[in-house]
Parts: structure tokens; sequence; C-alpha cells
DNA sequence: TCAGGCTAAATTGTATACGATAATCTGCAC
DNA sequence: GTGCAGATTATCGTATACAATTTAGCCTGA
């Protein structure tokens, strides 16, 4: 019962060694849509899969599943997450919720060179938009999440970039599954706007401009509730 | 591949049967402050404790690292968690950010029965504060922190749920660690307030006394960060 | 042909086993 | 008595084993 004089404890690794490889790995692969919404995961698939017992793949899994990445349900297995269109909903009003807080504080601490930082991610955006291929797809996708994630690292807040981590990976998936745009899933020109007013300190346009950026991100879903469309329906055209 | 048809997954539980039980029942020691900050929690006595093997001990704290509650170190084990000042002061800097937001959410959607569930929330939490003895005490944190939750749920939004849930457990980790006042965690008066302003649907009003709230509970702390003591001051007095 | 139930295969839930790392103790040299 | 090296113990990291549950297939009988 003694303090272990557990001080200095600022950023350490969370957890094991193994399973967070693994676990890092198919997050990407979810994030960058590699792997479909409801795909299931078994244990010894993932196992075999990166040379390790079910014991990692299995702890992978759970810590996906606290990210809301992965669905595991009792006796049944892990499956990519299919979020409803009501989580769909719940997601992006968390994030109009958090995102414009989150800017200003980063607006207030912000430094030139993490401005640089900033403008270098919109401009390499910008030059994968350009490009074609599934592999500059999937850099885009990622890149536009790093924008906001980068906000966030640069407000300061562990807890809030943490959460924001969630949020960005878990909108991957709902606009993978209710996306309609084949276009780019977030409007590159609208970092750039936040930056150009974070830039000229204009805080309140700023935040402003996130939320249309947010809404416009969420207008591009078709959100009906498709509700196992695999009866009869689906045939009857 | 196919959709597996997981369209009304709406609320099921996470993950494991025997894990969770494990993990609730030592949060709760946690919350209450049963447990002190800095306590070894090693698989194997986990396990013991609740008759069950290492690995689903260790499946506990793993959840329990993901929450916060615990830190896990690599090769050492697992302890309660010891929030560095810098950390208690993101955690409330993310109340203060969230809160007013979840706030506004709730009073849109708040029923007349609901309203009723919190005022008889606030009439239990007054009636903890007037006994006495440590079991009135520990549920006096729980129904305090249950305010805050409770908004939470009100405001219809799973993910900000969730996410309140690990704020308010961390924060009863930093009142441990730092508060100073021996008495209750949360103004009690103050949720009062917060409920009368939302009644008379004033939500400026509301939002400005929340965030009085949570700025009363931070100022009660002491943050000053204290390294280590355990060195020759602690013994020249 | 289709419904129903039984059996077998696959997959998850949990426990145990073994190797690896870190903490602790012992004894020897100084 | 102090300091350090080696051995010992405790604990974690990972793999494997076995039990329980679900799923799929198959056969049978109307």
């Amino acid at each position: 019962m003694k303090p272990t004089a557990t001080a200095l404890q600022t950023a350490e690794e969370p957890a094991d060694t193994g399973a967070q490889q693994i676990r890092d790995a198919i997050r990407d692969a979810i994030v960058e849509r590699r792997l479909s919404p409801g795909t299931k995961l078994s244990e010894s698939d993932v196992g075999n899969l990166f040379n390790v017992s079910r014991t990692l793949a299995r702890a992978a899994l759970q810590a996906l599943s606290y990210e809301g990445l992965v669905n595991v349900e009792k006796n049944r297995g892990a499956f990519v997450a299919y979020p409803s269109p009501e989580e769909a909903r719940q997601i992006f009003a968390a994030r109009r919720l958090v995102e414009p807080g989150i800017l200003r504080e980063a607006a207030a601490r912000i430094t030139p060179s993490q401005i640089q930082h900033l403008k270098q991610l919109l401009l390499e955006e910008g030059r994968l938009m350009g490009e074609r291929g599934q592999t500059a797809r999937r850099a885009e996708i990622k890149a536009s999440g790093d924008f906001h994630l980068t906000l966030a690292a640069i407000s300061g807040n562990a807890i809030m970039q943490r959460f924001m981590d969630e949020l960005v990976a878990r909108s991957s998936l709902v606009i993978a599954l209710y996306g309609q745009s084949t276009i780019s899933s977030c409007g590159h020109s609208e970092h750039g706007d936040v930056v150009a007013a974070i830039e000229r300190n204009d805080l309140d346009e700023a935040c402003q401009l996130m939320l249309h950026h947010i809404a416009h991100i969420e207008a591009d879903l078709d959100l009906r509730e498709r509700k196992s469309v695999g009866l009869k329906e689906a045939f009857e055209l």
C-alpha cells in the first residue's frame, strides 16, 4: 500500500507490447477502409495472420472494442463495427460538441511552427487529392483525419486527444457505410479556411467554419435506416 | 463478407461475461475511494479475490487501463491510477469543455419525468450528506457523480455518456489525491441550482452555473507538484 | 420438397503452463 | 558496516489446453 512514488508517469505506453501492434494494424485497416464494416474478425484468423496466439489476438480485439471500432458479441465473435444511423448521428453530434472547444484551446496555445506544420499537412492533403489510385485514396483519408487530430494534439489535452482519435476513427467507418459522394471524405479547402481563420486570430469565425465543415461531412451521408435489406425487397426491383 | 445484418445492435454489452463483473467491482472500489491511488493490483491477487484465473483478472485490469483508472506498466503490473497534477488539470479542462454542451443537449430533450428523476437524485444526495459514517460518505460520492452522469444520459448521446463516465470516475481519483476540504466532493446546492435553471429554461444561466460548479470543485484541489516527497524533506519537519 | 431435430465442426470462454523480466534477498569482499 | 554480485522469488507475457456455446450440415420423416 505504499504510494510507490509513481509520480513522473507522464506518458507511458498503456499496455502490452504485442497486442498493441496488432491493434494498431487492424485499426489502420479499418480507418483506411480496407476492412469493411461487418467483417468478421475471428480470433484464430487474426492470430494466424500476425503469427501470435489467440491470447494476443483476443486482447487486440478487446482493445478495439473499447474504441468502438469493433463489436464483440458474446460467444459469437468480433466484427468490424457496423454503426447504426443513430450511432452515426451521435458520433457527429459529439464532434460538433467538442471540436469547437478543442479548436479554441489549440488556437490559444498554437506556435508559429505548429501553424507551419498544419499548413504542411494541408499541402500534403492537396497533393494526395490530385493523385489517383487506391493507395493515394487511403493516404488521403488518413490525412484528412490527421488535420482534426493534429488540432487536438496542439490543444495539449491528452484526454481530448484520445477522444478525438476515437471519434475520427469511427467517423471513417460511418463514411464508409453511409457516404454518398465518391469524392473525399473531407472538404479539403475547408481545412484551409479554418487554418486561415486561426492565423488571423478570428476564433469565432474559426469555430463557425469548423462547425460548417463537420455539418458538410455529415450532409454527405445518407442516414436512412437500411434494416437488413436482405429480405425480398432486395430482389423485387 | 456478408453484411451479417447487424442492424439492430442498439445497446449490447461490449464484451466478456466474467471480466465485466470484476472490472465493475474494481471500478466501484476506485470511484468510491476504497482503493487508493497507487495501490498495486496484481493479476494473481485480483484473480484469487474473485475466484477466477489470471486470464480474466488481466482482462479486467486491461479494461480499466483503457478508462484511465488503472496504469499498467510493462512487466511490472497494474496500479490504481495516480494522476499527475497535469493530468488532473486536463481532466477538468475536458469537463469544462464538454459539460456545457451536454447540458444544452439534455435540456433540449428533457421530459418532466426526467426532471422529477433529477430532483429525486438531489434529495437522495442531500439525505446522504446529513448522515455520517463511511458507507454514507461513499454513497454520497457516488450520488454526486451520478448527477453529472444522469445529465449525460438524458442528453441521449451514448458516446458522450461513456466519455462522461470516464471523466467522472477519473475526477474521483483526482479528488482523492488532491482534494483539500474533507467535505463532499461536489457542492450539493450547486446541483440544485443547475436543475432550477434548466426548469425555467434558462440555458445560458444553467451552463454558467455548471461551469462555476466545475470550477468550484477544481478550486478545492491542491495541485502543487508533490514529486516523490519520499526524500529527506519528508522527515525534516 | 420441406420441416425438424440430431450430430459434428468451428469458435469463443476460461484455465493452466511455461518462459521472461524485474524485484528481493543472501553472502562475500572490502 | 557497507557495497556489490549472484541467486532466488515473485510477477508478468504469451502460448496452449480444455470446456462451453454456437453454427452448419445431414439425415430422417412427413
